[in-house]
DNA sequence: TCTGGGGTCCTAGGACCC
DNA sequence: TCTGGGGTCCTAGGACCC
């Protein structure tokens, strides 16, 4: 008996959010969004969406679709705390389960649907846990792997069930585009299309693999597996986040050195307060330019300490511009910390290192004493361990 | 219409060490 | 005097996802 895997899509999560928060915008178009000049659409209503506006496109071309759209601020901690509800529902029912983003997750609910008729009567269940508890639609895959169930619970939004088996493959999945894969974004797909590969099916039996090769590198084979149905990934129920960041674009492109560094600074502290918050540390600073013309420079460096600090990282964070800054107007400027760490985590190999390198350097001068009394017919010295110990 | 913000993973070249 | 090959780490860039 194969696996039953579920991914539980939340529909226009955010914008659903927001209904909850002020009913007055049930049924009618309305899109989250930035409230700054450059903004772009984050979620959409499904009466929006019936306008052309999505996810993404920049809120004046949104207005441009939709004249009546109504753009709501975004409610970060209350998206948050939902998203928590969503996933302790789910974790009724199986304990296995891997949150994908703060709107989706992969369930393995394999042993959870033995006690209904069918798989998907689970699935049913809840769907109406999530709306009358929680007042979120949601579509939901039902598969024996992770990419299945991913690519069946976007098969029918809002509200879907779609279960998606094995022998299915052929009639359901391999008539999909090609670009509807998990994987393949707007720069591949058109280099398979010129590969005279246009769906899923025709990735599903490659003629040249060695040419699919130079596109997905050492994904290849399983992206072909993929196309096939084949997908033996794991449910990862825990994960730590490895970097975080904080960016943000300006109004109009600065030159200003004075204005940058301001800003820098400002990201610098608010990550600084995050990482504390996380109890998180780490040692890669890194910094984002995005000139006016959309070219991004990324810059970083390993530093000798683990750090979490604002000033600390505002100061590595202005060497890497200063080293790195022209004369071109910027767009937008960031920060971020990547390999990190819990503080706790980071205590214990600063101990373990301090003695390990204690050992090595003793070592290290044990063979040079070896190598002198070699050449002298009686012993001069002792070796440094006997030293130590005596020392205590 | 004019393009956010927060992440993950992969590749590739150069430095450095043995 | 001229010159290897492999492994690992660091850094930059890019594709992709929600």
């Amino acid at each position: 008996m194969g696996k039953v895997i579920y991914h539980i899509d939340l529909n226009s999560f955010y914008a659903s959010a927001e209904v909850l928060l002020d009913p007055t915008l049930k049924g009618k178009p309305i899109a989250v969004a930035g409230h700054s000049r450059r903004g772009v659409i984050s979620t959409a209503s499904y009466e929006a969406r019936q306008y052309g506006v999505n996810s993404a496109m920049p809120t004046a071309m949104a207005l441009q679709l939709c004249p009546d759209l109504i753009l709501v601020n975004g409610h970060s901690s209350f998206y948050q705390e939902l998203s928590t509800k969503f996933i302790d529902t789910i974790k009724k029912y199986t304990k296995i389960i891997e949150q994908a983003s703060i709107d989706e997750c992969y369930a393995d609910m394999s042993d959870a649907v033995k006690l209904f008729k069918r798989p998907m009567d689970l699935a049913w269940q809840i769907q109406t846990e999530l709306l009358n508890d929680l007042g979120l639609k949601c579509s939901i895959g039902v598969a024996p792997n992770k990419f299945l169930a991913k690519m069946a619970s976007d098969m029918k939004k809002p509200m879907g069930i779609t279960v998606l088996r094995i022998q299915e493959v052929p009639t359901k999945l391999w008539p999909l585009k090609v670009d509807e894969m998990r994987g393949v974004g707007k720069k591949t797909a058109p280099i398979l299309h010129d590969m005279g590969i246009h769906t899923i099916g025709d990735l599903a039996k490659p003629k040249d693999i060695e040419k699919l090769r130079s596109v997905f590198g050492k994904n290849t084979d399983s992206v072909i597996q993929r196309a096939n149905g084949l997908d033996d990934s794991e449910i990862l129920c825990e994960w730590d986040v490895k970097t975080m960041s904080q960016s943000s674009t300006f109004a109009n492109d600065i030159t200003d050195y004075d204005e940058l560094k301001s800003e820098f600074y400002h990201l610098s502290k608010k990550l600084g307060l995050r990482l504390q918050r996380e109890n998180r540390i780490g040692n890669l600073i890194s910094i984002t330019i995005k000139y006016f013309d959309f070219s991004t420079s990324n810059r970083s460096k390993k530093i000798t300490e683990y750090i979490n600090n604002g000033d600390e990282i505002f100061q590595h964070a202005l060497d890497l511009f200063d080293e790195n800054s022209d004369e071109n107007p910027i767009r937008l400027v960031g920060v971020g910390v990547s390999n990190l760490k819990y503080k706790e985590e980071v205590q214990v190999q600063i101990n373990l290192f301090t003695q390990n390198q204690e050992l090595t350097e003793i070592s290290e001068i044990n063979k040079l004493i070896k190598e002198l009394n070699k050449s002298v017919s009686k012993p001069l010295l002792k070796p440094a361990s006997s030293l130590l110990k005596k020392k205590g």
